[in-house]
DNA sequence: TTCACTGCAAAACGTTTGCAAACAG
DNA sequence: CTGTTTGCAAACGTTTTGCAGTGAA
């Protein structure tokens, strides 16, 4: 197991953990379990909540997407596996994926003031999507 | 209601309110609904689960607390309730406060690749805690 | 008397687990 | 054969809800 990231062939990449992951992969949305469950039925009609649960644990784990869970409810899956930040509508609640340059300067003053040793760093803007703000 | 953000004497700081709203003042941590709820009765035996519900989220919509989402299980309740950024230990879990200048020029960065109306950003940091960080 | 708040129990929600059957190496 | 993965149903922890009873204005 974790012999490789190759995507076909890597060691466990069962029919559904495929299934899982092309519903994910084909969706520029970030998907919640259950609606991926519902997607991937389309693909594989037999195949159970419980195993899209354990799919998405599987893939997460071997770095083949990305989990994300803010607020309330469910969480979300993100084909981009790429360290990346989050802006959340306050409105209607999208979520969308963005990138910053957080500089180096930002990472030292963050581990500084919190004396943690960083391993990972990461923004999220809270406001109005495009579709959301007044006089769009 | 809402007609000051006062402590006593608010709208309806009730006194199961007032017992949920101490006892988040009265701990540095970032307590669970459950943990808010075993000491708020000890200082009002007679208080309810569901209450303490009620109750966190008047305090909440009020401002007078904050609630915090992340990762796995339960909200998680905050006393601060200025505009702070948080750090989690990737090993033990901590919840950790603290504040950072974010700058105008980030916060325009942010809104300008996220095409968002910004409304609040916040940062977050993954790491080692100082207690969990090899070599303490 | 009125209306908001409480307490309780039950339900809802997302997620995990136990287990027998199916499958792949 | 052996270990892994699946599907199902039941369990779990957190949060919300319906409703009757309580309490303050």
């Amino acid at each position: 197991m974790a012999k490789g990231i190759g995507v076909q062939g890597s060691g466990g990449l069962t029919r559904q953990r495929d299934a899982v992951l092309r519903v994910i992969r084909g969706s520029g949305e970030h998907l919640t379990a259950c609606e991926i469950y519902e997607q991937a039925r389309q693909l594989l009609p037999s195949i159970s909540y419980a195993t899209v649960y354990n799919s998405l644990k599987f893939l997460t784990n071997e770095g083949l997407v990305h989990e994300v869970k803010f607020g309330k409810g469910a969480s979300r899956y993100d084909r981009e596996t790429e360290r990346h930040d989050h802006a959340i509508c306050n409105a209607c609640g999208k979520l969308v994926d963005f990138d910053l340059d957080l500089s180096e300067e930002l990472k030292r003053q963050a581990a500084r003031r919190s004396h943690f040793k960083p391993e990972s760093i990461q923004l999220t803007l809270r406001g109005l999507c495009p579709d959301c703000r007044p006089g769009k």
